[in-house]
RNA sequence: UCCCUGUUAGCUCAAUGGUAGAGCGACCGGCUGUUAACCGGUAGGUUGUAGGUUCGAGUCCUACACGGGGAGCCA
């Protein structure tokens, strides 16, 4: 017998013997025929169990069969046959050769947390090495390989290369958000608290001591002394890879970075992670419209790529987690993403304003737009993705680049950054042409206060052979909410890391 | 970090300040080519933690812990 994975046994020919190994999601006694008992059996391969028809003339019929739970783990030989109602099947017959071998019980069956029945998500959160066990999340984490899969397989087929940026970065100098610091100084000792002139002779051999020790904190008077640190200065968690990926950008022409990204800001929502995962492509010799043109491409793709792939997951999720997804997805891939100067939306939200809509933050040019905003813009009144384009600079980063005076009638100056805003989830991608003029880019390291020296190895980009080029950043978790229909974001990563929580 | 809200059986939720209950799940039995099965029965509780008010607290008060929703920050 040849053992298939289920979802293979489910496009067997009838008569096919076969043997399956997986784990048990419901189980149903007849009396009828001297016994007669359903299991239904999946090994994630599929969105589908296969049912395995179990005779009570199975020599382990009364001792074990009849006793299975849900995920108990078993092994079925038998014959594919058609069911009654025209789908496929394992008669597991014994005259047949058929056999159900139990291969782990479930302890305890009452107090197994996966039911078969409806959990709520945050109970299901609270056992998130379970949950995977579940029908929603084992859609989630085969959409979430698809995506994965889809998006590498989109850039390899225009000639992006995959560039590994690092995790640590030792360069503070990315103005992200908050950081997590990396070190390996044993922090746990106190700093001294005393000048060096005033310190006693004891405490002062007992410093020294501690200093020769490895990984201990040399100090200055009060403050941490990094250079004795792995790294030799301060390291942190990286919370992008943009600026490392735009020198590979500017030789291999066309490149893309995909890791997990760091953030330590105190955010409590259903929308951020502590630790997600980015996809960032840089493209050379390009400029903001090249690069909305590719995010569009890209949403697309990545839609198109599960729903074929995945149809079995997607209908689930339309089904049971978001009434109307398909629909909606299916429209997004037939429309062409609306594109809007930020200036013409201050326009747009000034004139609902005037018409009745109330906004609990005020609008005017030169802000930036809130949640509530976006919302309107891509959910009421387009309702249709909106990629937002050319904001005022003084709310965006140093490295986006200027625009020439008066760009879309603007009252200030504005720089080329883009921000995609889909339905649901808000934005879901940020990005920019970025600035590759030395002079302008100075100009605005140096408005912003930022320690321009740090920037060297960024700064010689422009310096040597310098290209206009283009990049963005899309969150992997907000694509999989946008794709799926799941609510918070916690729940289509593995793992979440959120504040206050890093349990498995 | 701020605002709102919640924490009672394995899970989802009830319970005027006065004997802690139901549905689902589990277990036992009945019926049945079943598939969110159905019918009957059994077991299952330090009501998040620590204090306080009261003759009496799941219920009122205080603090803390944890969860959820929203905001800010962003992807």
């Amino acid at each position: 017998m040849a053992w298939l994975r289920v979802v293979d046994a489910l496009k067997a020919e009838v008569g096919t013997k076969v043997t399956v190994k997986g784990w048990i999601r419901t189980r149903r006694d007849s009396k009828a025929e001297g016994g007669l008992s359903f299991l239904n059996v999946h090994d994630g391969t599929c969105f589908d169990p296969i049912q395995v028809v179990c005779p009570g003339s199975l020599s382990n019929y009364a001792s074990e069969i009849s006793k299975l739970t849900t995920h108990c783990s078993v092994e079925c030989d038998g014959t594919i046959v058609a069911t009654p109602k025209g789908g496929k099947e394992i008669s597991a017959d014994p005259a047949n050769g058929g056999a159900v071998r139990v291969i782990g019980w479930v302890d305890d069956p009452d107090h197994y947390p996966i039911q078969p029945k409806q959990h709520t998500m945050e109970f299901l959160r609270e056992n998130a090495h379970l949950r995977v066990r579940t029908n929603t999340f084992g859609a989630v984490a085969r959409i979430r390989h698809t995506l994965s899969m889809a998006m590498h397989r989109f850039y390899h087929e225009r000639g992006f290369f995959y560039v590994h940026t690092p995790i640590i970065t030792a360069s503070d100098c990315e103005g992200a958000g908050q950081m997590f610091r990396v070190s390996t100084l044993d922090l746990m000792r106190p700093l001294p608290r005393v000048a060096p002139e005033q310190e006693s002779a004891e405490a002062k051999k007992l410093r020294e001591e501690f200093s020769k020790k490895p990984n201990m904190p040399a100090w200055t008077y009060g403050q941490v002394d990094h250079c004795k640190d792995f790294f030799g200065k301060e390291a942190h968690l990286t919370v992008s890879g943009q600026l490392n990926v735009e020198t590979y950008c500017t030789a291999l022409s066309r490149v893309y970075t995909f890791g997990p990204t760091f953030r330590a800001e105190n955010s409590n929502t259903s929308r951020h992670l502590a630790e997600f995962w980015m996809i960032e492509p840089e493209i050379a010799f390009a400029d903001l419209q090249a690069d909305s043109e590719l995010a569009e491409d890209f949403i697309k793709y990545l839609i198109n790529a599960c729903l074929t792939e995945r149809a079995d997951d997607m209908k689930f999720f339309d089904e049971r987690i978001e009434k109307g997804l398909l629909t909606r997805l299916g429209h997004v891939l037939n429309t062409p993403f609306r594109r809007l100067p930020y200036t013409e939306a201050i326009k747009i939200l000034e004139k609902a304003i005037a018409g009745g809509k109330k906004f609990e933050y005020p609008v005017k040019w030169g802000i930036d737009l809130q949640s509530e905003h976006e919302r309107f813009l891509t959910e009421e009144h387009f309702k249709q993705p909106v990629i937002l384009m050319n904001y005022p600079k003084q709310i965006k980063a140093f490295y986006m680049r200027l625009n020439p005076p008066g760009t879309d009638g603007a009252p200030g100056d504005t720089v080329a950054a883009m921000d995609v805003l889909v339905p649901g989830v808000g934005e879901i991608i940020g990005g920019s042409q970025r600035e590759e003029r030395l002079d302008v880019l100075d100009a605005r390291i140096t408005e912003m206060g930022l320690p321009i020296k740090e920037y060297w190895w960024y700064r010689d980009l422009r310096r040597y052979g310098t290209v206009p080029h283009a990049g963005f950043g899309l969150g992997f978790e907000r694509a999989m909410m946008f794709i799926t229909g799941m609510g918070n974001v916690r729940d289509v990563i593995p793992f979440p890391r959120t504040p206050g929580s890093a349990e498995f």
